[in-house]
DNA sequence: ATCCAGGTTCGAA
DNA sequence: TTCGAACATGGA
């Protein structure tokens, strides 16, 4: 395993395809390919919550269409394949979207120290159960703009009506996205049925209210057409480099934007790790460990975030998914 | 039918 | 400052 592993990283210099030594990744013409399975799990990735564009086509294979893109993520052999199938682009935008860079496996070992240190109050088996469960999450970096329309859609609402009103907004505003399926005929007949949009962009602010009501979005429609006015004054690009403070200081500023929309655009949007937004099953969860009945959920994140600093958004990604899947599934763990 | 979903806003206490 | 009703909508 390990000598035919040096020797393919052999082979791949000989044909120029650059080999990432560390996460053990390959990039090749059109796609990526992940050999660190323990830290690469696409279900995880997916389903964990943070996003609202994917398909998933079985455990190990999802069709993801973040912003102008679409990506087929499979198995091979001994990896896994993130493929460009749709959009233009650059195959290494793929890195900072799957922050393949980051070392997660180091991730878990500092939350695991933080939780073993001193007088750590918070349910240490609860958390490190919770990351074993979800091993593999990675926190996408998604488009700013996606992020904002999308969890301020999210708000009081639950995941299966969030991913169809995105869908219906992309049906109607977007761009119809021209698949290239070569290469995956195993799964062409299920991708040939499928027809992917762009998120819009400009196409967003000459809707009125009606438009958005007609997606579904009831009472949010008002909101947004009011935040959409709202982030024409912003120049996101801009400000990307903020710090969180500041940026939460300027999203909370947008009508129906509160703290946990702020800190999810912060989280997934702006990839600011130091952010624990809270929501209903995050806040249910901490008064089960915690044992008191707080439901000011402002109050728990500061603690939260206090707690773990710069690990938040990891620690909040393992919690949620492990709460809600045990949930989903019936049992009463967290 | 009533409750709830990755909450926020706004007015009253 | 804190509290709680109202806000659309569809699924359980």
């Amino acid at each position: 395993m390990r000598i035919s592993h040096f020797f393919n990283k052999f082979i791949l210099k000989l044909i120029d395809v650059e080999y990432n030594h560390y996460m053990r990744y390959e990039i090749h013409q059109n796609e990526i390919r992940v050999y660190s399975l323990d830290e690469f799990n696409p279900k995880h990735i997916f389903e964990c919550g943070q996003v609202f564009c994917y398909k998933k086509i079985d455990d190990k294979v999802y069709a993801f269409y973040p912003d102008n893109k679409v990506f087929l993520i499979y198995p091979k052999d001994n990896f896994y394949v993130i493929r460009k199938i749709g959009g233009t682009g650059n195959i290494k935008e793929v890195i900072e979207l799957f922050d393949l860079d980051n070392n997660y496996d180091s991730v878990k070992k500092r939350i695991e120290e933080l939780v073993k240190n001193r007088d750590f109050e918070f349910n240490k088996q609860v958390l490190l159960e919770s990351m074993k469960f979800g091993y593999g999450i990675r926190i996408l970096k998604q488009n700013v703009f996606e992020t904002i329309v999308s969890f301020l859609v999210s708000q009081n609402n639950n995941i299966k009506r969030i991913i169809s009103s995105l869908d219906k907004i992309r049906e109607n505003l977007g761009k119809k996205i021209e698949l290239d399926l070569s290469g995956v005929d195993k799964y062409r007949s299920f991708l040939e049925k499928q027809k992917f949009y762009t998120f819009p962009k400009k196409e967003f602010f000459k809707q009125k209210e009606e438009f958005f009501i007609s997606m579904g979005l009831g009472y949010r429609a008002k909101y947004l057409v009011k935040t959409l006015e709202e982030v024409q004054l912003l120049n996101l690009n801009e400000i990307m480099e903020a710090k969180t403070e500041d940026l939460r200081d300027i999203l909370t500023q947008l009508s129906g934007v509160g703290r946990k929309v702020a800190d999810c655009i912060l989280l997934f949007g702006f990839s600011k790790k130091d952010v624990f937004p809270v929501d209903t099953w995050i806040r249910q969860g901490y008064n089960e460990i915690s044992k008191e009945k707080e439901v000011n959920t402002v109050k728990i994140s500061n603690v939260l975030e206090f707690k773990f600093g710069e690990l938040s958004g990891y620690v909040q990604q393992y919690l949620f998914y492990f709460k809600r899947e045990k949930v989903l599934v019936n049992t009463d763990k967290f």
